[in-house]
DNA sequence: ACATACCTGACTAAATTGGTCAAGTATAGT
DNA sequence: ACTATACTTGACCAATTTAGTCAGGTATGT
């Protein structure tokens, strides 16, 4: 079980961005430097944001990226979303009322990953951005 | 952030043996052919949970696997440690001082994926072998 | 015009996963 | 003693995923 560096990178550049955007857009460079992640995998990362309406984009110079929304309403779940990093602790089609491997019924497992898939989403559903600023600013002083 | 099979397997193939060996030792073949879990693959869990004494091995006809603990003392955590299959969140080395990239100081999410790690563990810590037959017996009346 | 910075899609090297295959060794039952 | 069963070990491999790079674009403030 391991987290993948897109989900890992998407929310360590919301936090950089929450932190600087009250004044400017942020563009991607800055945030490239700062958190050392590639410009060219942010922009990856970042048109996803964006389709999820996480961030504005601003284009032309001076522009960057911007909150669309409040960080305290930007949960991880919906950053994890954004990029795809989802979590995925059962093998079998969850809807499907078939098994693991095309068996009829499903395995003697299949209820405890899904207990375990809730516990790791309401981990999520629970943090905010918001969260993130407030643990960070407490570091710095 | 996925569960690999390694580890959804050892868990399933444990809980078949609890279930089974009572009476006799449990072949690997019985347990591949009831889960659906290669058996080669099987044999490879196997040597790394005796290593880790979860269970013991009887050689030769008749022979088999047992348990080697009761189902309530066989935490998924024990499993999970025997097989490798472990949580990793955050990129850097936990131990040292350094962050993600080789930087002088822990990264802004950092304490987040550390926090959600625990989070996890909890979880792995808390559910025994026992739990799941519990369930598992359940199911089947 | 021109520098900045967003935007898009194709491509790829490396690692991981989820196995298979081959060649053993030990033991119970006949 | 022979043989079938079943554990033991190690090498090997194809497919997928990851974590990017690269090469072009397009929009816009100055
Ligand atoms: S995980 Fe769903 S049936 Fe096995
Ligand atoms: S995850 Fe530990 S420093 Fe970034």
């Amino acid at each position: 079980m391991k987290l993948t560096s897109k989900g890992r990178y998407a929310v360590m550049a919301l936090v950089d961005l929450a932190r600087f955007d009250n004044i400017n857009p942020v563009s991607l460079r800055d945030i490239s430097l700062r958190q050392g992640i590639s410009l060219d995998y942010l922009e990856q990362i970042f048109s996803k944001l964006k389709k999820d309406q996480i961030v504005k984009s601003i284009r032309g110079t001076q522009g960057g990226y911007v909150l669309s929304k409040k960080p305290n309403e930007i949960k991880l779940t919906n950053i994890f979303h954004a990029v795809d990093e989802k979590v995925k602790t059962v093998q079998c089609k969850k809807e499907s009322k078939k098994g693991c491997n095309g068996k009829a019924t499903k395995c003697v497992t299949h209820n405890l990953w899904d207990e375990l898939e809730t516990h790791i989403n309401t981990f999520f559903e629970k943090k905010s951005l918001e969260d993130l600023l407030k643990n960070n600013i407490e570091q710095r002083t």
